[in-house]
This record gives C-alpha cells, sequence and structure tokens, in this order.
DNA sequence: AAGAAAAACGAACGATCGTTCTTGTACCAC
DNA sequence: GTGGTACAAGAACGATCGTTCGTTTTTCTT
C-alpha cells in the first residue's frame, strides 16, 4: 500500500524507490518511538513538544520541523503505534499458525502479552488514545477510529475463517464475537493500569477461553485443548 | 457516611447540622454539573478553568476561588460524576428491584440506557477518566479508582446475591463475572463514542443475556426471560 | 574540496494555562 | 442604618503551549 517498511522497532521508514533510505529519518523515528510512548501515557493531546523535544535532548523547532504542526505529529504518533501494534501482535500470529482458531487464539493472546510485558509505558496505546479521541472530531480521531476499524475487520475476518473451516459453530455471528473478544481484552487492560493486579491476566485469559469454547464445534475445542 | 444529601441533578449539596443550606452552593453545583460534561469530553485534564468559566458566563478567579486548585476541582468533577452516576444507574435498580439476578440485570441495562441517552456529552464519564487517569498517580487518579473498585465491588455483590438466591450457579466466581460484565457495558460506550452505531447497544444487550445465561440456573433464567 | 540541500538550533511571537492578590458587591445579623 | 462576611470580578504573575523566523551546523553530491 505505501513504500514504508517495516522496522525493528516497528515504526517506519520511507524508501525511495531504488531503495536508499531518506536521510534524517533516523531522527523522525527515535521521535515517534518517543511521543508514542509518551502519549500511551499523557494521552495525544498531553504529548507536549517542548516536553518531547527536552526528552530526547534536542530543540523544540528542530523536533517540530519534521511535522510542521502538532496535528501531524498527532497523527504520525497514531501510525507508529500502529506499526508496533501490528509487529508485536499481528505478525507473530500470522507468521505462525495458519487461519483459523489457532490463529486468532494465538492473536488475542499475544495482545494480552503485549499488554502484560509492558510495550507502551501506558498500557495499549489505542485503548487510550480511542477514548482520549472519541469525542472530538479532527483528523487525528479519524486515524484513531480507521485503526480501530482495521483491528474491529482483523478479528472479524479471522473468526470467519474459523467458521469456514469448521471450528466454530456456522450461526455464529461474527461481529458479535469479536466485539466481545475486543471488549475482554480492553478490559484487561483498564483493569491492570488501574490496579496493578496481575490475577487480571488470568481472568482475561479464563474469559476468552470460555467465549471461544461457548461457539466452538467439537474440531475448535480441539484447536483450543491443545494450546 | 458524608453529611451530603444528592440533589435533583445528582450533584452533592451540603448541609450544616440543623439543615440550613449552605450560601453559595448553588454556583458550586452549577460549576460541578458543567465540569462533568466538559471533562467527559475534553478529559480531566483536559478541563481547563478559562474555558469553565466562560462557558458559565463568570471570572475564571471566580469560578477558582470555589476549589483553591486545579486538582481539588477535579476530585470534586470525579465525585459529582459518582453521585450522576449512582442516581442515574444505580438508584434505579435498586429502588425497582429486590436484590438477586433482577436487580443485577436491570443495573447493567440502566447503565447502557445511560450510555445510549448521552447523559454526559462525552459517554460515560467513569470510562474516559479510568483509562485517562490510569497512567499517573495523584489524588484524582485515586479518586477515580476508588470509585471504579466500589462499582466492581457493587457488581460483584449483586452477583453473589444472585448466586446466593439461586439463581446463578454455585460454582459461579463472581469477580470473573463481574470483570466480564464491567468489559462488555465499557465496551458499548466506547463503540458508540467512536463509531455512532446504535446497532452497538444490540451488541451489548445480546452480550450481557448471553453472559449471565450461561452461569444461571432454572430459577435464572426464568428471571431473565421476564425481561 | 566546494557547493547545495537538509537538519537542527535559538530566540521570539501571541495565546492560554493555573494561580495570586486586590478591589468591589451583595447579603445578613445586629 | 451599619458593619461584617462570603462571593465574585479584574488585573496581573510566571510558565508553558504551538508556531514562526532567520541562522548555523551537518550531511550528501559532485
Amino acid at each position: 500500500m505505501t513504500p514504508d517498511t517495516l522496522t525493528a522497532d516497528g515504526t517506519t521508514a520511507p524508501v525511495v524507490p531504488d531503495g536508499r533510505k531518506v536521510k534524517g529519518d533516523k531522527t523522525r523515528r527515535a521521535i515517534l518511538t518517543a511521543a508514542v510512548n509518551v502519549a500511551s501515557v499523557e494521552g495525544l493531546e498531553g504529548l507536549s513538544i517542548g516536553r518531547l523535544a527536552s526528552e530526547l535532548n534536542m530543540s523544540k523547532s528542530g523536533l517540530f520541523s519534521h511535522f510542521g504542526s502538532k496535528e501531524e505529529l498527532q497523527v504520525s504518533t497514531v501510525r507508529a503505534a500502529a506499526a508496533i501494534f501490528a509487529h508485536r501482535v499481528i505478525a507473530p500470529a500470522v507468521e505462525v499458525h495458519e487461519p483459523g482458531l489457532a490463529r486468532l487464539c494465538s492473536m488475542l493472546l499475544a495482545w494480552q502479552d503485549y499488554i502484560e510485558r509492558g510495550v507502551f509505558a501506558g498500557g495499549c496505546f489505542f485503548a487510550a488514545a480511542t477514548v482520549e479521541m472519541d469525542g472530538r472530531p479532527g483528523p487525528v480521531r479519524d486515524a484513531v477510529a480507521a485503526q480501530m476499524t482495521r483491528w474491529a475487520g482483523l478479528l472479524t475476518e479471522y473468526i470467519q475463517e474459523a467458521i469456514d473451516r469448521g471450528e466454530l459453530r456456522p450461526e455464529t455471528d461474527p461481529v458479535q464475537l469479536a466485539f466481545e473478544l475486543d471488549a475482554l481484552g480492553t478490559a484487561v487492560n483498564s483493569g491492570w493500569q488501574l490496579h496493578e493486579d496481575a490475577a487480571v491476566f488470568e481472568r482475561g485469559r479464563r474469559a476468552l477461553r470460555r467465549r471461544l469454547e461457548a461457539d466452538a464445534t467439537e474440531a475448535g475445542l480441539a484447536v483450543l485443548a491443545s494450546r
């Protein structure tokens, strides 16, 4: 889609057609990595250019010139966070497991792992960004909403694949199930951030498993049992 | 507990021992009502004293003197929101239904109703406040966390009552079920705020019902069927 | 090595933030 | 009526916000 490649830290690095790196991009990625972390704690609105600059030992104007406006910085931060999420949660499940219930289940557990391991300082970036931006119109909100739609679509797609493979019952409503699975994951993030009680992860895993079992066929139960 | 009485709009009005109203309290309540609405959209941190003052056609310093600090305004706002929530969601369920599954179910539906009817401009105040404040220490976070703990405790308590009455299966884990029910309600709020798709309410109701049915006894199923 | 292009800097802008202090105003007891 | 008391207004503070501008430093090309 875009001519971006995924780098090790999950941020994107634009490349020109012949493959040479665009110069100055290293700084930009360093900024966005820090921005995602700050925003996961302080929020996308609480992310201030001056604070971010001093944290990176650079000047406010130097940082600013990479984006041209705060709004552009925020949108870029959302995209960087999405790349990290894709790298840490989606990619492992896709690489290791074939389509179906195994892939779906693996991705959901990877999501919890990424919350538990504290990939972002303030917990799941999108859980925070969604609630923060959902009330105010503008490009930043649209960027967040687009990512959340993508995520819900991905869940729905994987569920549909599991149905097609006969691992979930054919009368399963994919959108409904995706809604509930997302709800549980988000609640795990909130519970962990608010109470720092690690028991929430076990609760989350139990809830996910029971919810999937409720719609699983015998073939699906076998897949779940093997995990 | 506190010498406060619940007023019509859900905010609290302090009374002195002989019952006379403390003067100037009307202004304070008007401020907090507006503050809760602004904070539900802009967040507790985005709530600015100057903006709030101009919205109420009063001076910044005049408003400020009611609280003495922004932090105190934020904590008071959290308490005011809790009172409104109690008035709109908890009280109706307690008044109409006796303890047990009926009360629990009624409260969960009242919660969805309060989200759907837009009691706060930015959706459920606590869903927003929780995610916003969960990362930063201080009295405001503590106030929010205390309310969320109260809410989780209330859900757990009502579930336990339903177990004791034989409406939910005795092996039901109240904390686990409370976690899942709260997850679904919160997801309804997010879905509504982000996509403005009213279908999320039907999804939420279906998910709540199916989750309760999964742990219900025959007596419990009868209660659920009658609703 | 020289010149062009890009990146970073430092200073300053108007605006708004939370907060303080002083002044004016309404009300209530005496 | 008069004095006291709580409430509200107004001006101003230092700090920080996003942003602009002109200059300097770095980097790449040739």
